[in-house]
Order: structure tokens, then C-alpha cells, then sequence
DNA sequence: GTCATTTCGACAGCATACTGTCAATAAGGG
DNA sequence: CCCTTATTGACAGTATGCTGTCGAAATGAC
């Protein structure tokens, strides 16, 4: 067997999805450290501030890609350090809400103030339009990957 | 400050990516491990496989976007396993060359004979021509974000 | 209402990958 | 040749994120 030709671009593209992916975490540990949060926590915030409701840690989970118990382990951290704050349920007893706190809200306009300039300056010099195909692109590969 | 609408496209890209990383590494585990293998020793073997002269672990890192010191426990620990070996660097007396053995570069073969379908499959509805320009604006990221 | 199934929080274990540090070695400038 | 600098391997520490497991709680079918 050997690779069609969209199979080889797929592999390419996977390569440099595993290169980018680590310098994006690396660079968004340096805009987010003197804040005192890292790349992950950020996409914690971000998934909650791009809800209007609160969610549960499922949820949140489910809308990053990742498991439950990561996310808990960052949702329990940052609840200890006042950014997040846990509300009842009142779907489900057991299943509580993660929110973010005054404190928390704070710091997720900071880090947006700080991201802004960083992505308008490093895509400043790359097409609009194939950036759209490039998340179309990148879209249906998720999508195919999580069936 | 407010985002370019290059800047929106180039986040939503950035939150793609993270998802489609672990994804994909994910994947690659499940490809590799009945081979006794994982995503991230599959990629050292790339690395070797896509040079004709064997690497330094300080090579090998540089090619793969990560660290030496990762780099380096994967490969002493894929030394114990008879997958690589250290050959002497007649150019450098402690950076020891790095090169597959014939189990390695067997293993390599049998993990391109599973990849192979499987990126086929997976990329057999996605336009080529935007492959290619999802391949192009990916490079441009991680060529932005090396500098 | 009862019971099987699912979901949830918590915990343990593992693999990956980063940073920082250290001593030993190599490389290069004077 | 000597000495400063850079590179390398090794080790420790930390953070992320996965799987698996467990008991408790909630859900849903009947």
C-alpha cells in the first residue's frame, strides 16, 4: 500500500500540526505566565468565556478535546487559587457548575489583551483566505478523527 | 486592542490545532502500540528515517521541534530496547550518533504499513488542493513562531 | 418505585515534554 | 597552547494529559 496523494498531504500536515502544537503551548506559557497561569489553564478560561451559561467540568472537557479528569484536575486547582468557583447544579446534585470568579473574569481580559497583539502580529503576513480553508481543513480532520 | 480579522482566524487555527494534536496522538498511539510503541517514539524514528546519515539527539530534537532532553530519554530508553544504537561520531567524541537497528528500521516498516491506510482513509474526502494550502499557512505559523 | 446503566469526582499510574542545573567534553579565539 | 564559550549527557523537578478503577450519585427504562 502506498499513500494516495491526500494521504501523503495528511501526513505532512500531521507533522507539522505536532510542530506547532508545541510551540504554541511553549508561547502560551510565556503570555500567560506572569499572570501566573499557563497554556492550559487559559483554554480553560476560554472555554467558559465562550459560553454564556456555566458548565460542568464535563462539558468543558467535551468542548476541549480532552478528558474530564484533566480538565478536573485544572478546575480544582484554580477553584484553590480563587479563578474558578464551583455553583450548585440544580440539574444535577453531584455535577456542579464551574464559573469564573471576579478575579478570574480579570485575568481572562488581561490574557486577551496580551493574545490580540500576538496573533495580529504573527498573522499579519498570511492569507485570509487560505487561513479559512486552513480551519476548514483542520476542522474536518478533527471531525474525522473523532468517529 | 482588538483582533485583525487575520488575528480571529489565526486563534480559531490555534484552538483547532490543539484539539487535532491530541487527536492525532491519540491515534498514533493506538496505530503503534501493538507494535510496543507510541506516538512520540514513532516520530524519533521519522526523523531518523527521513535523513540518510544517522543524527545527534541535539539533531534529532531540532528536527522534531522538541527538546534534546526529551529527545534523550526516548532514545536511551529505545537503546535498552534494541530499536536504536549509539554509533561512534568520528566528528564529536561525546555526541554519540544515533541510528536505527535492523528491529528499528523493521518496526518502521510495519508502522508505515499501518499508516499508510490509515491516512488514506482519513484524508479521502478532503480536498488536495486545500491540503496543500493548509500545509502552506501551517508552515508559515511555525516558521512565525520559531523567530 | 425498582433496578440496570450512566455519569461524576477522586485517585493512582504512566508517558510526554518543558525548565533548570551540573560536570565533562569539545570548539574556537587570542 | 591556553582559556573562554558552547555543547552534550544526565538528573531533578514540574506540568500536562492519557488510561483505568472505584464508590457514590443521578438517570432512565420498566
Amino acid at each position: 500500500m502506498q499513500h494516495t496523494q491526500e494521504g501523503q498531504l495528511f501526513t505532512d500536515i500531521v507533522l507539522e500540526v505536532f510542530k506547532l502544537s508545541g510551540l504554541l503551548i511553549t508561547a502560551g506559557d510565556e503570555l500567560s505566565n506572569e499572570l501566573g497561569l499557563t497554556s492550559a489553564r487559559w483554554k480553560v478560561l476560554g472555554a467558559l468565556a465562550g459560553m454564556e451559561s456555566p458548565m460542568t467540568v464535563s462539558q468543558i472537557a467535551m468542548s476541549m478535546g480532552q478528558t474530564r479528569q484533566g480538565v478536573q484536575r485544572l478546575s480544582n486547582e484554580m477553584v484553590q487559587e480563587g479563578i474558578l468557583v464551583y455553583e450548585e447544579n440544580p440539574y444535577h446534585k453531584k455535577a456542579k457548575l464551574v464559573a469564573m470568579t471576579t478575579k478570574g473574569k480579570e485575568l481572562f481580559m488581561k490574557l486577551e489583551q496580551k493574545q490580540m497583539p500576538w496573533a495580529n502580529a504573527h498573522s499579519a503576513d498570511i492569507n485570509a483566505q487560505k487561513m479559512e480553508e486552513t480551519l476548514d481543513v483542520l476542522r474536518q480532520m478533527v471531525e474525522s478523527l473523532k468517529s
